[in-house]
DNA sequence: TAAAGCATGTAAGAGGTTACATGATTGG
DNA sequence: CCAATCATGTAACCTCTTACATGCTTTA
């Protein structure tokens, strides 16, 4: 997760510690401690991923080698290493213009999918308390799920974009299948 | 946070581990490990905030006590322990009807105000770097830091709803000082 | 009767955080 | 020149996950 960013940042240009941290925090993905990664920065270093060559004292610039432009291409592509978490999501997105065009449609496809289950299984679950238990739910926890289930839709909605953009940019055949998943998942949609 | 959720979960109605973990992947908060939730609950149990009394073999279902039921509402109030992510937000709202009326507008405006300025700082990292390297980000990262922004709109907009409609059921004299904050925030926002 | 799901648990370790320590540089 | 920010680093610890082990119960 945190190699995965500090590589991915890496290969634009050679930055340390300090601008890496706060470029992580900038893009949104999360305020990492430098208690967690200076230690990654010197890991990576001893695994020749990384490097600094100037030694003008003060600030430590790393730039990536060539194994470590390798090592990023490999965590970007393998996909059975990957979490289906929004960060985890989120940082690929962000490193997308490095991963292979073919690469770039599972990689948002699997996330839709994610979060149509989940939607699914959270009406699923809000409807079955509902004839479970005949008081209804207080305000805030129906708040709170109305608002997670709406918040799951807009993302969809915006991965649908981004798939029929990417679809545009690499036309392939071959397509029917995953067009006949997407409408069972937003029949799923539809409550 | 996971022994605020057990304590949480618990407060309602006596469970089992297996199916407090269901709830607590129901609700959307996250999926808990089991390896992660059973020592929690052991824990609990020494610490005399839960305890079993049906030995009935297969199933322990624990039940909150008086000392557990106090350790709770001290945890939802006690707020410098609180942090300002996500999950630790969505925990507190899906127990608000245990807390002090008082401090639920907290708990809300303080997550507004965290959302208000990530976004600000978000916009202004963007602006900065369109201004620093001529060339413009490319497609992957703008879809992604503009979806980010978005949702904070959407979730800003939320919360402004949770607000007004709390504070109608608390009126309270002293609000003029949260309104001017409010309405600051509110131009923050607008670009 | 076998497979799938229910249910509880342990051990090892990944992956972070917090708190602390140090010092250089910049801006008012 | 003093405070704030920049910048790097270490040590202790905490939370949770993964992988494993066990055995019961329901269903096809």
């Amino acid at each position: 997760m945190l190699d995965l960013a500090i590589l991915g940042l890496l290969r634009e240009e050679a930055l340390h510690g300090y601008e890496l941290r706060r470029q992580l925090s900038d893009f949104g993905f999360w305020s990492v401690s430098f208690g967690s990664l200076y230690p990654a920065m010197r890991r990576l270093e001893k695994l020749g991923y990384i490097e600094t060559d100037d030694q003008t004292g003060r600030r430590k610039e790393y730039h990536l080698t060539p194994e470590g432009k390798a090592q990023l291409q490999e965590m970007l592509e393998d996909d059975s290493t990957v979490k289906d978490d929004e960060r985890s999501f989120n940082l690929r997105l962000a490193f997308f213009r490095y991963m292979e065009p073919e690469s770039r449609l599972g990689v948002l496809e699997r996330r839709r999918g994610h979060l149509v289950d989940r939607m699914a299984s959270s009406r699923a679950s809000m409807k079955q308390r509902a004839a479970r238990t005949k008081q209804k739910m207080d305000r805030y926890t129906l708040a709170l799920m109305e608002h997670g289930i709406e918040s799951a839709q807009a993302d969809i909605a915006w991965l649908d974009d981004l798939i029929e953009t990417e679809r545009a940019l690499t036309p392939k055949k071959e397509r029917a299948r995953s067009r006949k998943a997407r409408s069972r998942a937003e029949r799923l949609i539809a409550e």
